[in-house]
DNA sequence: TGCATAATTCAATATTTCTTGTAATATCGT
DNA sequence: ACGATATTACAAGAAATATTGAATTATGCA
């Protein structure tokens, strides 16, 4: 991943409708949710949350399938993937003792499966 | 960590030049630079340089302390695990099986302390 | 004190991003 | 084919962010 696309998709994390959106949809799991029930869900018309969606899928870290009537919405797990490696990468470089604790926690809260 | 510090921290780092900034100071660790290295370094100007720097701080991932006539700028290593953390939680939440990909990886770049 | 250096603050402009309402497209059920 | 539903696309205005240059603050040194 390069700088661009990790910017990318910080910026699409950067909104706090969107935000709200992506953990939504982490929640919901690889089947997703339709447009509707997210914009239901976040409080907002389907115009903005239309809006919203596209930026996250143009950042790739969500994707869109035609379910019928509906557009059903997932994660992107690998584009999230690509993101915190990024970062991880990022905050290793060169002392990996400083950030042992992050991953240390991120990684138990992991295999707890829970917060 | 709430939504809106999540959100602040990611518009903090979804802009290019912070982008480079902050990891300039993560690979400079914790004595970290004046801001007059880091503006040469992103061949920025430091008018520009001192409003990135600012919003880096306001959203707690680095700081500033003066020392002489310089201030130098270093990360702030628990913002960035707070960060990390948030998003971490989110990743995992109810589906482990999922990101543990992505943690495994970041996990290993880590212990060998470097890229 | 007075001058030079390091960095920030301020104000104006430019740019990007967000929001809102309306119109368009696609699909389903009858 | 027709009407209803789900969703997106477009356009205009509003709001937030970024950039620039000039002025200001703080420190060190002679």
């Amino acid at each position: 991943m390069e700088s661009k696309d990790a910017v990318a998709c910080l910026s699409a994390l950067a909104h706090d409708q969107r935000l709200a959106i992506f953990r939504l949809l982490v929640k919901a799991g690889p089947p997703g949710l339709p447009a509707g029930e997210i914009a239901d869900a976040v409080c907002a018309t389907p115009t903005s949350t239309s809006f919203h969606l596209k930026e996250l899928d143009r950042a790739g870290l969500i994707h869109a399938t035609r379910s019928g009537r509906y557009i059903r919405y997932a994660v992107q797990f690998d584009g999230m993937r690509q993101l915190l490696t990024f970062l991880m990468e990022d905050c290793c470089q060169g002392q990996p003792e400083l950030c042992g604790t992050a991953v240390k926690k991120a990684r138990a809260l992991c295999k707890s499966g829970s917060k």
